[in-house]
RNA sequence: GAGGUUGUAGCUCAGCUGGUUAGAGCGUCGGAUUGUGGUUCCGAAGGCCGCGGGUUCGAACCCCGUCUUCCUCCCCA
């Protein structure tokens, strides 16, 4: 009995082709890390669940894949949490690995155990998958690669800026024809809770301003009366909504609107100092904007918030990021800054086959196809194609000798650009035939000088 | 985790109010063509109609459950 085959929801095959321009993103995006002197590590694709849980919130602990015992392990299953409806303690019990669910907790936790083998600043990246049992949307997946780059251990906002290079040079290599790269800073955001007197509610605050795009003005006040904030603080957080104009121009406003805040004033500073740095040192492509809804990953940020936005095409972010004092805090080494940023491949590449950015030659097929007339003659050319791999070209020997017609749908199929004929006429007449596939034209070369004459 | 939605051939989809043996296009394979592909013509293979239960003389179609797809929340890349 045969059974259907099938993956899991949130999982995807790649196929040759896929893979080709998935290999070009990362490619591109190490590249870009690496010429910035990042330097590449890797972690395993489970840690232990000690060191997953409690990091993402109770949202985040809901989402991370848990691996359960196996063997005689299972019988340390704790029966009496599972009695007393204790289930969170029960799963404890009966799991002690997980999947990682992004890449800077174990980063975190690479970062304490090997400080001894680091030298601070410590810059790298790392490309790997991480997985969510999220439910699977358009653009989201349950397995998913993150791109990470990060320096810790060091607290200049020269590594803002750095990045935002980074971000720049990567997206504007991959064609995309424009993109916004918003800042905002975790200060900025406690300042402006600061002046509408919600200091102790600064999430809920930023949540709602988050969805300022989405829902529109109308939908944010909504959501914050909905959530108890009295109407004074809402009215007093309305000229927000207004700002407009350039970096400076909303730097300006924002200056007065968060003159009593000092933690606020500090946040303007450093986005001030950051924009500035591109003054004589544009970017090529990217264009930044202050925006102050900009709230993701408050938990843990703490100053500068990054995102990018692709022009053009509806899609969420295709990179955040941000700094995070005491990155590694948790894992018991204090006063280690952290700053980095995630390029999101998978709605990069997304974005880049709606555009239809990938270049045509990525999936080109093979420059020579031998077709195979019987065993001698497939040796002499298997002697050829070897000889054509010197050259730094594409060559392989079909292998077995099935119908012509079989042997040329295949170099068709597989987008060959030249197909050589030596059967036993050419063998005889000291021939090859070369024939260029697109148009269907045949050359005729001496067999012993095909390979010098041949411009394929 | 909440709400909605989808599931029929490898793919995209028809299938009437419940009524014989479930269809098409594309793709695949074979032939026309024993040494010439992409076009054309002919032919063939390929279906527990997502899965399990129920209603009915009779279910792809109605009901329940379950899984899955896509979407909106939540959250996020």
């Amino acid at each position: 009995m045969s059974q259907k085959p099938a993956i899991p929801k949130g999982t995807r095959d790649f196929l040759p082709n896929d893979v080709l321009k998935r290999k070009l993103i990362f490619s591109t995006i190490s590249d870009a890390f690496h010429r910035f002197g990042y330097q590449p590590i890797e972690t395993p694709s489970f840690e232990l669940s000690t060191t997953l849980m409690g990091k993402y919130g109770d949202e985040g602990d809901r989402l991370i894949f848990r691996i359960l015992n196996s063997g005689e392990k299972v019988r340390k299953a704790d029966l009496e949490a599972l009695a007393s409806d204790n289930l969170p303690r029960f799963a404890n019990s009966l799991s002690e690995k997980a999947l990682r669910y992004d890449l800077t907790v174990p980063f975190a936790r690479f970062v304490v155990q090997h400080q001894n083998e680091l030298s601070f600043p410590f810059k790298r990246y790392q490309i790997q998958p991480v997985w969510r049992a999220d439910r699977p949307q358009h653009g989201r997946y349950q397995e998913f690669y993150q791109c990470d780059g990060d320096v810790v251990g060091s607290d200049s906002l020269r590594n803002e800026v750095e990045l935002i290079q980074v971000i720049d040079q990567v997206l504007s290599t991959l064609n995309l024809p424009g993109f916004t790269i918003k800042l905002n800073n975790r200060k900025v955001l406690s300042g402006i809770a600061e002046v509408c007197n919600a200091s102790d509610q600064l999430i809920q605050l930023t949540v709602a301003l988050d969805k300022l795009d989405k829902i529109g003005e109308d939908g944010v006040i909504n959501e914050l009366m909905d959530k108890g904030f009295d109407s004074s603080l809402v009215d007093s957080i309305k000229p927000l909504f207004q700002l407009k104009g350039s970096f400076e121009e909303r730097i300006s406003f924002l200056s007065t609107f968060l003159s009593q805040s000092e933690i606020g004033m500090k946040g303007l500073e450093e986005l001030g100092y950051i924009h500035s740095k591109f003054k004589d040192n544009p970017l090529k492509k990217g264009q930044l904007e202050l925006d102050v809804t900009l709230a993701r990953g408050l938990n843990y940020y703490t100053g500068a918030i990054i995102e990018v936005k692709a022009h053009e095409v509806e899609m969420g972010s295709i990179c955040g990021g941000g700094r995070y004092d005491d990155l590694t805090g948790l894992f018991g080494v204090k006063g280690l800054s952290g700053v980095g940023i995630s390029f999101g491949a998978d709605r990069i590449y997304d974005i880049m086959e709606t555009l239809g950015l990938f270049p045509a030659d990525l999936s080109s097929g093979p420059d020579v196809l031998f077709l195979n007339f019987s065993e001698e003659e497939a040796d002499q050319c298997a002697i050829w194609a070897n000889a054509v791999r010197d050259l730094g070209k594409i060559a392989e020997v079909y292998p077995s000798q099935a119908k012509l017609q079989k042997q040329l749908k295949y170099a068709n199929d597989k987008g060959v650009k030249w197909v050589l004929f030596y059967g036993e006429e050419e063998r005889q007449k000291g021939m090859v035939i070369l024939k260029q596939m697109e148009s269907g034209e045949q050359y005729a070369y001496s067999a012993s000088a095909w390979l010098s004459s041949w411009e394929g």
